[in-house]
DNA sequence: CTGAATCCCTGCCGATACTG
DNA sequence: CAGTATCGGCAGGGATTCAG
């Protein structure tokens, strides 16, 4: 995405703030497209609680069928958020765990939860109703 | 998504954080919900830098066809990010703003551009070349 | 000027069935 | 056990055209 935050120091003048056109290169897209698609997140989820199986993750997320989680372990592991350990012996297993360049994904997963629970100001128009708050979770 | 990071204080046992599928009142998938779709966050960008028109944003983004980004702009204004105000006179203009509510995706964003730009370290199995590195914008 | 309506096309998601 | 192969449905995104 190409952005600087308002006033923040710290990526004042790269290049691709100014971008024109959405492009894989861009730092926030490379985020968005590693926390891409339906239950992603909640995968990862599961691995900052520690690492998992595939068998694991299937009891923890019943709704989420094989393919799909195949799926997303694939393509995390190609972003480089997983790290993918076939276990010697039978029945074969394989364990994953975050990288560390996966497990730094917490504080962003910590920043977009965050905004999700702030109330909408009542700033816009006239007066919102605050029904959409942060306490009726699920 | 119903997460909960790390050791992270601050979100202990938030209900959500054990949701077993996705569900749009999670305060994770409510952000992504937000920034998602293509061109949403390059919109944003153009924000952080201040007020915008209609037209404003498409000399900005000329690869934006109007149809998308009409869709973001009602999309942003709904999600309580944006603020959309008709300028009285002629010819007739709209002016958008971020709400406070929109402004503070500025460290949200930051959050994601910082992660995109951190290298992959070589810690997960072998070396893994270093060719994806936060050097080679657009 | 600022969108809304329409059409087509592509890519994701889910279900099912099959393999090392 | 841990996936891959295949298929269908549906929603997103782009281009074009029309309206307030």
């Amino acid at each position: 995405m190409t952005h600087q935050t308002v006033g923040q120091p710290g990526l004042p003048d790269d290049p691709c703030a100014n971008v024109v056109e959405p492009t894989p290169s861009c730092p926030v897209e490379i985020t968005l497209a590693a926390l891409h698609g339906r239950w992603t997140t909640l995968v990862i989820r599961e691995f900052l609680h520690g690492g998992r199986t595939f068998t694991e993750l299937r009891r923890a997320l019943p709704a989420l069928s094989d393919k799909v989680l195949s799926d997303r372990l694939a393509h995390l592991t190609a972003a480089g958020v997983l790290d993918r350990r076939r276990e010697s012996g039978w029945p074969p297993r394989v364990h994953y765990t975050l990288t560390p360049h996966g497990r730094r994904l917490g504080p962003v997963l910590q920043a977009l939860w965050d905004w999700g629970t702030e109330q909408l100001p009542s700033t816009e128009t006239e007066g919102a109703p605050p029904t959409r708050g942060a306490s009726s979770v699920i």
